[in-house]
DNA sequence: GCCGTTTTCGGCCCGACTGTTTTCAGTCG
């Protein structure tokens, strides 16, 4: 069984625990155990293998000895029995708001429901609000979550989240009695999919910011408004909350509402071992808990909280306690990627396979955004669902694109359009022949009709990676967000094959896909894997999706360095040309 | 469950808000 795979039971089995009411310490250790084993830079098999798992930070003799069953056998007798003693349906009931795991425990033992259409039934019977503990208001709340639930999504793509929130924050911002003010949570970590939306302001009034802010049309429900914060529902299911806080409490405020939850313990510990408490109101020279201003260590900014816990700032993308700590110690933090270091994109369509827009339309389209370069990469012959293009048409692409070039170089413009394809891995081999492939500027490998079986499609992607002429792979798991599941695939196999090819892994990001995902690159860049990073482009706009993949590029710890389409366009035009070179002396020997 | 210059037991991050209770438990982030 695979570290996915096992990551996803043990958190299951927290959960079960949870229901049983078991401690909650306890329940987090599996929680805990789940995503060190995400962020494990060696293999899961290894560690087993090699019975080194005890050795892991979070990890004891009992979590062991399970996920060595886990992955030894594909099973696990506990979590077998666990499973069989919870009705399915309790899990379930924590998706509606307001329910935890002690009242969905009080509700199955006192009304003897174990489901969402029992309770809802119970609810409407009135005997929800008859039971202690419960009252009518509870009931209410009760049937409004679970008519939520059935219409909107829990969780939402980031770009869509980005632009809920850009202009409440807009909002808040012009208001005279706010100060300061910015997203938080994981929109502000650049979580490729969110829960809710987390926005902070600061100011002396902040009542008035908060009826302000519960009053901002777009608006379909108040859940929660006190003083201090307010919980809201916007048009589309999203939920936003909004804190307040004074100017003084607003860096400690925003270091702890951007998260994540693991990295603000490891914060808090940190603060403790120095004699400090750190909360969101301030950091705090006391042992004991506190809100006295005139125990509050004096930060101006998120830089000063961190330089008092010993660390070199750490950017909110990297806040999610996968290593930032031990790096943010020893000062050897990446110096990430900007977007603005982008300069072209190497993976688009036009409207010769599946995009819009003319090959000119795009053109003058992309030069006015200051880009260097930009590559036509349409489908191949195999997608014909996306009209792809069979040889023909590929050359008369090629040769109108050099006539465009032509014609920029002629007013004397650097901007160029590169030549190339998106081709088909097939079941044996590429869509096109290699000589075609030798002719384009750039060449992009994608995986569209996978197999169900792990090793067909990795032995497929390493083919692809060791052709010399396919400089990238495209969106290698094939995932589309809160829509598909990625398709099985050893990624560290075809990253290992892509290490030695020298072949490039596509950050695609589509916002639908930002695939390659952020918690496979430091593997990817520990191997010397380059990052290229492609909006795979259908419409012009689409090449504002740049700016989001550079934001999960940061996330994935990239450098500048590690990313090929933020060379300028000789280089590229080189690295291009030198890759070919490369994987020409790797085939033959 | 895990962990340990506080080491084999007793902690484990902590505060806002709601609804129910009459001083607080549960949920959420």
């Amino acid at each position: 069984m695979d570290k996915e795979k096992v990551a996803e039971i043990l958190v299951e089995i927290g959960v079960l625990l949870e229901l049983k009411g078991e401690n909650p310490f306890k329940t987090r250790a599996y929680a805990n155990a789940a995503r060190t084993l995400e962020g494990l830079q060696e293999p899961l098999e290894t560690l087993v293998a090699e019975k080194r798992l005890g050795a892991v930070k979070g990890i004891g003799a009992a979590l062991e000895e399970k996920i060595t069953e886990l992955v030894e056998t594909g099973a696990l007798g506990y979590y077998e029995k666990l499973k069989s003693s919870i009705p399915p349906g309790l899990i379930e009931m924590l998706q509606v708001p307001g329910l935890g795991p002690k009242k969905i425990r009080a509700l199955n033992q006192g009304l003897g429901v174990d489901s969402i259409p029992l309770l809802e039934a119970a609810c409407q019977a009135g005997r929800v609000a008859a039971l202690a503990g419960f009252g009518e208001k509870t009931q209410t709340n009760l049937l409004e979550g679970m008519a939520r639930l059935r219409t909107y999504a829990s969780k939402h793509m980031l770009s869509r989240a980005l632009a809920a929130a850009e202009p409440l924050l807009e909002e808040l911002r012009q208001h005279p009695d706010v100060i300061r003010c910015s997203t938080a949570g994981s929109l502000r970590r650049f979580k490729e999919v969110v829960g809710d939306i987390d926005l902070l302001a600061s100011s002396s009034q902040p009542a008035g910011v908060i009826s302000f802010f519960v009053s901002q049309p777009g608006i379909l429900k108040v859940t929660a408004q006190g003083e201090t914060k307010a919980s809201v529902i916007l048009a589309g299911g999203v939920q936003c909350d909004l804190r307040v806080v004074s100017d003084a409490e607003f860096p400690f405020a925003l270091a702890y509402f951007t998260g994540s939850k693991e990295h603000n313990i490891v914060m808090r510990q940190r603060a403790i071992q120095r004699g400090l408490r750190l909360n969101e109101y301030g950091l705090f020279q006391s042992q004991e808990e506190t809100r006295d201003p005139a125990l509050r260590v004096a930060c101006l900014t998120e830089e000063d909280i961190f330089a008092k816990l010993d660390l070199v700032y750490v950017p909110p993308e990297l806040r999610e306690d996968h290593g930032e700590f031990s790096a943010a110690e020893k000062n050897a933090l990446p110096r990430l990627v900007e977007w603005t270091d982008l300069r072209g994109a190497l993976h688009n369509h036009s409207e010769w396979s599946d995009g819009h827009g003319t090959l000119r339309e795009i053109a003058e389209h992309m030069e006015g955004l200051g880009l260097e370069y930009w590559a036509i990469t349409d489908h191949s012959r195999a997608s014909f669902q996306a009209n792809g293009l069979d040889a023909q048409r590929v050359r008369a692409q090629m040769a109108e694109i050099q006539q465009l070039n032509a014609a920029i170089s002629g007013r004397g413009g650097d901007f160029r359009l590169l030549t190339g394809s998106e081709v088909d891995i097939l079941k044996e081999g590429l869509d096109f022949d290699d000589d075609l492939l030798a002719e384009m500027d750039v060449v992009v490998a994608s995986l569209h009709v996978p197999s169900s079986s792990e090793a067909e499609n990795t032995r497929r992607l390493i083919r692809a990676a060791e052709n010399p002429w396919v400089h990238m792979l495209g969106h290698l798991t094939g995932r589309l967000l809160l829509e598909r599941e990625p398709y099985p695939v050893n990624i560290h196999a075809v990253l290992d094959a892509c290490a030695e090819t020298g072949t490039w892994v596509e950050l695609n990001c589509n916002p639908r896909r930002f695939d390659l995902d952020w918690r496979h690159w430091p593997y990817a860049k520990s191997r010397g894997v380059k990052c290229v990073i492609n909006p795979d482009a259908h419409r012009n706009e689409h090449a504002g999706f740049l700016r989001l993949g550079a934001g999960i590029a940061r996330k994935s710890w990239l450098e500048k360095g590690d990313v090929i389409n933020a060379l300028p366009l000789k280089s590229l035009l080189n690295q291009l040309k030198h890759k070919r070179a490369k994987k020409g002396s790797v085939k033959a020997i």
